[in-house]
DNA sequence: ATGAAAGCGCTAACAG
DNA sequence: CTGTTAGCGCTTTCAT
């Protein structure tokens, strides 16, 4: 026997499929009495609304959409978390694609979400994705969209991010303020947002405290922990060394503090570092890494409410929301 | 205006729908003048397939549904990364939920899973998830269904497993032969696997080893770092402190970790410490953890696999896999 | 308070 | 090689 339908009770019960519709969702106009027996042959039946056909019928479904760079990654599996406690809460799943850092790749799980008539979607642009117009798709569909962490300048929907101009400036100010004076960044793709915003806090705060850009100690890669161990051995190969170093985030702290700590090289001491993201490891190394805390979970729930928001709302053209949330600098003993 | 349907692009071309519709999924019967001149047309349009029609029609979505405890753990995170890579490739997204542990909401999540009629789910239950009877609805609507990483001896459907016994077994009698006597074990809760398991594996080699088993020994817990901190407080205020502790997982071990530190005392020469996962961090601690790794990726690529091939499968009563994939004890300065 | 009928967008016999 | 027709399961006017 196959799946119980809303036909299949109406049969037993011996009314109208529409009746049963309506008794299943509670409308008012249908009596109490006839309210309670659906609702026990629907149980009996074992009986579940088919969210595919209601989705045809409604054209849409109550899925979210939702599209990052690498699921693995500690900010990305903390902001989905903080995501799905959110649309959870409203009967809404949430369906998950990652780009694996790759424009290609975004814009297949664009349009597969597209294709899933998804209630709306949230996005962190690709390292590599720099023309984002493949998103104009979703206002022609009127998909809400809300873009979060990284984002690109062209981009003028709805975002939520973190301060991360100011959570650069801050960390570098608070390095200068202790007396470093030599201060390298290793900077993120500059076509993104955290690359970008970060790299120019990092120089505002250098010219801010009189102290000039110095070009070569900017270098610039990835935002993996590898990027971080290849931006450090170029460091270290310089005549004259910085002696701190501040990274576009924390996995890139790693993996310059891994090397240091193989070349002897003491933290802080001879060279400070300070990361960017709070993840839990940060608290856990020796020294502990000093770090920028971006909250990952917040900036999830965040997305995920201005996102639900403009979903049930009624208007049409609602113009874009950008929220920027606070970071906070967490000085442990690595500078 | 609205979007493009088929039947729009049947009209422009002057062509029957069923055509157009074969042309798109490109239908031998069809010329392939007509395909080029669809596709064209199609691609003008902005046309895009809805996944809800064909999936009404079908009575099957291309989506693969995921519950599991929390999304943010690393195993998870990790896990799920692992499962998408391999359905992206086959033309399947991913739906995640997650339980948050709890019993009540795996339930809901699991219907909310069966209404969008997802071609297959993969689940690793709750820790609270005693009774296993909701699942029955996935053999009755006949959903393929693979079990990873945390199962209970109810479920006799398809299983993917780290071998979890085995590793423990391992890391314990390693232990024994480095000369620690006094073994701890920090275990999980018993009704799922990892808990029991790792517990057996830890038990069967104090005895094979001629040590007997002290319940004193063994502290009950969750998964949680916060479990094993309050662990290893009570541990050390024992008369008789062990000499080893072995925890049934990477948080676990780095909540008794943070203690021991805390409390100044060294390990390995006081205490010994093993953990179970191979986190990142572990390797950044120091001293460095010692633990047994568990392929957190690959066992949601194997679990993904076996279950496309379930779905993909035209027999109907396959009978049920169980793969164990085996672990692999990485010694570092803990132990 | 309930029912009849139409249709969401697509696919798959069946017919030519 | 292409068209006709009949639904998939549900919601929603419009009647009654």
């Amino acid at each position: 026997m196959s799946r119980t339908t809303i036909v299949d009770i109406a049969k037993v019960l011996n009314i109208s499929a529409s009746t049963v519709s309506r008794a299943l969702r509670d409308h008012p106009d249908i009596s109490k009495a006839t309210k309670k027996r659906v609702l026990e042959t629907a149980e009996r039946l074992d009986y579940f609304p088919d969210s595919m056909a209601q989705g045809l019928k409604k054209r849409r479904s109550t899925t979210i959409g939702i599209i990052v760079p690498e699921i693995k990654h500690h900010f990305f599996s903390h902001a989905i978390s903080g995501i799905e406690d959110i649309t959870y809460r409203s009967g809404y799943t949430i369906m998950v694609c990652q780009s694996n850092e790759d424009y290609e790749r975004e814009m297949i799980n664009l349009h597969a979400l597209v294709s899933n008539r998804v209630a709306g979607i949230l996005v962190s642009i690709a390292q590599n994705t720099v023309d984002v117009s493949h998103f104009e798709i979703l206002q022609k569909r009127k998909i809400p969209v809300v873009f979060f962490d990284r984002t690109n300048e062209k981009i003028t929907q709805n975002q939520v991010v973190a301060d991360d101009y100011v959570g650069a400036f801050e960390a570098v100010s608070y390095l200068i303020k202790k007396g470093y004076r030599k201060i390298a960044h290793l900077c993120g793709p500059e076509n993104i947002s955290i690359g970008r915003d970060r790299c120019n806090g990092y120089q505002d705060a250098l010219l801010q405290h009189g102290l000039a850009v110095d070009e070569k100690y900017i270098i610039r890669g990835g935002v993996q922990q590898n990027d971080g161990s290849i931006a450090a051995q170029k460091l270290l190969q310089m005549a004259h060394r910085p002696d701190a170093i501040f990274a576009v985030n924390d996995p890139v702290a790693i993996g310059a503090y891994v090397v240091l700590k193989e070349q002897n090289i003491k933290i802080p001491q001879e060279i400070a570092l300070v990361g960017f993201s709070n993840n839990p490891v940060s608290a856990l190394l020796e020294p502990s890494l000093t770090t920028v805390e971006q909250p990952a979970h917040e900036i999830g729930k965040t997305a995920a409410k201005i996102l639900l928001e403009q979903i049930e709302s009624e208007e049409q053209d609602l113009k874009p929301v950008k929220k920027i949330l606070k970071t906070n600098l967490i000085v442990r003993q690595s500078s």
